[in-house]
DNA sequence: CCGGAATGGATACAGTCGTATCCTAACAGC
DNA sequence: GCTGTTAGGATACGACTGTATCCATTCCGG
């Protein structure tokens, strides 16, 4: 076996190359051959390793996955509240992009939500972490629930989705500009303020 | 001047053969010999009365945003209430996907919001109708405050915001088979509830 | 030290893309 | 009826696409 090279190492920085092009130029420009410009390697080694675009692509949309999941976990770590209002209010802080990174990840991703609406294969990929968001959360609300931190008659499931697609639906926002990320985090505290009553945080 | 020909009327039976191929397939899969294809009408055609492919684009995004005002309006005269929640949900139940073409056409709404971040002419065509909705929307619930349908220390602003967020954020949801359209008009119900008081609609 | 697997450079292939060009009907105004 | 503009059929161009193939290195295990 010569010329022992790290597999994986590859395969990340080509993932890595793919998810510039998405999130700067968008999905259409990423081809083959602009990976490989971007990560300064042959079009060989980008067919090489991976065999074939298709497969590039599900890398792409799984990387972007543990990113996000990345971020969560860090924010809730770093918030270090564990009330279950500091754990939504971490969940959904790190969901609206509040840096750069997380902004062309936002573009990425919206780019592959849009992808997977006709590609069943990307949506297979791309649902997995929505789910388990929505789950984990929900749990936890309904915890609180029982601990008296909100009132009974608030439906867990539905209080979630909600705080979910208004987190997915400010981030649109935030990305064409048409609000700022404070404005979109205002907007978030006010909603956790009616389900929480109004605390200060 | 022989055979004289309806420009306009040409123009939208491309336009809809675009949009038609943008919603089932993806904007990726429009091109110029698919639309002529999907229109039944040769290539020279579609060349004739779009200088451009991206002329048929912003013909395409342009269109989506009339049909949703269409159904905006459609929907407010429909349910035929002149009170402020009436009036906004008529306008978010319009937002969501309620029937087959309003969901082909989300389809196709959010391929054009996601190419739109890196296309500057698309983002400049598809503002419009979000911008005109808000300020619209913003405008009634202002009113509704004065006359004391809501509480004073509401911001209509912020309400309008967050609430087409989530209707926005609720039509990802549903487009992705995550949710029915009627638990995401149930998600709809209970916010409006919190903001206006629990009235039977 | 050498045969063979691992790595990747170079190039080719068959399609598809947007756009441009050439040319032929069709028909209104003179 | 001739003319000139309008409407479109047919075809071509060069660029780019994903994928495949051929071939030269590199270097470990025997």
């Amino acid at each position: 076996m010569p010329r022992q090279v790290d597999h994986d190492e590859r395969r990340r920085r080509l993932t890595e190359a793919l998810l510039r092009i998405a999130s700067t130029r968008g999905l259409r420009a990423v081809s083959m051959r602009e990976i490989a410009a971007e990560a300064g390697v042959s079009l060989r080694v980008v067919q090489y390793y991976f065999t074939n675009k298709q497969a590039l692509l599900e890398s792409g949309l799984t990387e972007l996955g543990a990113r996000m999941d990345r971020r969560v976990k860090q924010r809730a770590a770093a918030s270090g509240e564990l009330t279950p209002r500091g754990v939504l209010a971490a969940v959904l802080g790190a969901i609206l992009p509040f840096d750069e990174q997380s902004e062309l990840d936002s573009m990425a991703w919206t780019a592959y939500y849009s992808a997977a609406l006709t590609d069943p294969a990307l949506a297979a990929v791309g649902v997995t972490l929505p789910n388990a968001l929505e789950d984990f959360l929900t749990a936890r609300l309904a915890a609180a629930r029982q601990a008296g931190d909100i009132a009974p008659d608030r439906d867990p499931r539905t209080e979630v989705a909600g705080l979910l697609a208004l987190a997915n639906g400010l981030t649109s926002s935030v990305l064409s500009r048409q609000r700022s990320h404070a404005a979109a985090t205002e907007i978030i505290d006010y909603y956790l303020d009616r389900l929480f009553g109004p605390a200060a945080t």
